[in-house]
DNA sequence: ATAATATATAAACATTTTTTCATATATTAC
DNA sequence: GTAATATATGAAAAAATGTTTATATATTAT
């Protein structure tokens, strides 16, 4: 199995690392795992000590990682995992931490 | 599946995701994996823009994490992955990148 | 058009992480 | 013991990240 990889992708894979290497946002990734689709405000409820604006920094670090995506719905955005992969990763992390 | 975990669970996955969430250190695990054990030597050879007090402090980061372990031999120490779930967390990372 | 709700953004500030530089320790060779 | 090699450590400086606060934008309701 080769485990090398080009410049280009290192920096792409470390980008997505740093995104969820944070307790809050790995929380957050793991509540949309969880529960699918959520508003701000939904998250918001679920995550103490993290107020609105905050959150909305966290979710927009996560989204410009290519983690989570949203989708506007009225006044409510809902956010949610961008792939698939994304829980084969967090699966995999767990595994690292019995 | 169940995605989400204990406080303290959470803690210790953020905690390795933190030690590999940086181009450099992302790159040493991706060498130990690829070559296995390896000396602090010859990974600096490895690594450009290193330096070797540098790469101390990294290979210690990710000790501290569990994502490596070390044994002398002589005056040299080799550096190599902790455990196999290592390798699986940086192919679904890899997956994620695609 | 005004108010209310939901979310984002920008700038200032605080904290953490990364890097450098100088020095320390451990092991082997002489 | 002294020198050489291999690696680690500590403290300061530099850079990046996280947090707060205030304000902005978008949508809906009245």
């Amino acid at each position: 199995m080769e485990v090398h990889k080009s410049e280009k992708k290192l920096v792409a894979m470390a980008k997505v690392l740093k995104a969820v290497a944070n307790q809050n946002r790995l929380r957050i990734v793991q509540l949309l795992l969880n529960e699918g689709e959520m508003t701000v405000n939904e998250i918001c409820e679920k995550l103490e000590n993290c107020e609105q604006s905050l959150l909305s920094h966290h979710l927009a670090a996560l989204k410009e990682a290519g983690v989570v995506c949203s989708r506007r719905d009225g006044r409510k955005i809902y956010y949610s995992p961008a792939k698939k992969e994304i829980e084969n990763l967090l699966n995999c992390l767990e595994n690292c931490c019995d």
